[in-house]
DNA sequence: TATCATTTTTACCGTTTGGTCAAATCTCTT
DNA sequence: AAGAGATTTGACCAAACGGTAAAAATGATA
């Protein structure tokens, strides 16, 4: 009987999953991601994940029991994408290649999961109360193997001498910027709310910046 | 009798402050920047700025008559910060001078207001509802006339080619990156949760990428 | 020290919040 | 077409929300 009741209840999580079931899910995640990434977690309301999802609260929470396990699918989701790119960091080509290519990466994944990206930086705002526990283990480990790499390439002389995790955060902060702050972007450059043909730009901007030589008179030291 | 009461009200606002009143309206305003600046608008509440502030809510509510009116002076009072090291920016002086010295102040700014900067990133995440109309008036028309420095310098090879608008978000990119994510950086970096000890590094960082040259290998294009 | 404006508190209000429950409906299989 | 399980809904709850009213306490001043 109560043995019962819990086979009943498990068999929803149980790796069978109904059409249903999934449709409703992508449907809540997407009108979640929407309103977190917005309005961070604590701004965030499950009457607004709702009825963006057109969906009723108490059906909503038939498919995720509170607020907090919608948002941490959402994170568990964004952490893979957030490291994909930088994975592929390789220590064989050129150095150049590389981080032109990682940049190119990052830059991309802005421009095609704006909101994942807002997401994260809400969650960083908030002093990274979920996912803390990642910034310091996943993250730390595959920033120092990366950050080897790159020193590898100092010594060689094949870049210049500078702390490597310094550099991956200008990376991360300039790439980034134009999913975080693109209100911002497109007000300065006077273009409209829906409007991201900033990008192309933005790609050459990085390309100078970090591969090509900025200054071009005598160098200022 | 209505006039008197409303001339007993006014007294407060009508430029004579109480010794009282400057005092509890600096706290609200302190505790109001910490909690804006970790949770954005929506997710701060009133009774948490009130007990930061070690205040009854009612009694906060004395000296500012909303949430919002809360709000609101706090980013009239941040605008102004955030736009003087950008007003800085001269044409007389070298690229390399002035950029670097702008970089200098926007780091600094970081490191001295990074509640601040969070405020306004959490402004920016949310969709800018508040100060769209800054970034639009003010900032776009201080912007432009930056650039067209930018371009000078430019135009006249001392600079390379590229959008200025486009330096100009890499620049604050990267400085606020530090106030902002602050959080990430001291995880990836494996420094204690009150340890700022990372900005000296970020400096030589932010100066190699944007005064020097960070490729010394053959350039990748 | 009496007075009066300023400041603070207590008690509240209506709404929104995250979440529960049982009943009703729908869907799929047989 | 019927039965079982999956899904959806409406009615509800306690707590937290932004905010108000009026009285009590405090401070400045004469």
């Amino acid at each position: 009987m109560t043995q019962n009741s819990t086979a009943t209840r498990n068999r929803k999580n149980s790796r069978t999953k109904t059409r249903i079931q999934k449709e409703n899910e992508t449907r809540i995640l997407t009108a979640a991601l929407d309103v977190f990434s917005e309005n961070g977690f604590r701004g965030a309301t499950l009457d607004r994940i709702a009825s963006t999802a057109s969906m009723s609260k108490p059906n909503l929470l038939y498919y995720f029991k509170s607020k907090e396990e919608i948002h941490v699918a959402l994170l568990t989701g964004l952490l893979d994408v957030w490291l994909a790119p930088l994975r592929e960091i390789s220590p064989q080509g050129e150095p150049a290649d590389e981080i032109g290519s990682y940049i190119r990466r990052k830059l991309e994944s802005s421009r095609q999961f704006p909101r994942e990206s807002r997401l994260f930086a809400n969650e960083m705002l908030a002093g990274a109360p979920h996912i803390g526990a990642f910034l310091q283990d996943e993250l730390k480990q595959l920033v120092d193997e990366k950050a080897a790499i790159f020193q590898n390439w100092i010594d060689n002389q094949r870049l210049a001498p500078c702390d490597p995790r310094h550099l991956l955060f200008a990376i991360w902060s300039t790439t980034q910027h134009y999913a975080d702050f693109s209100v911002q972007v497109r007000h300065v450059l006077g273009l409209q709310p829906g409007d991201v043909s900033y990008y192309d730009e933005a790609a050459r901007m990085l390309e100078t910046l970090f591969l090509g030589q900025l200054m071009l008179s005598p160098a200022g030291d």
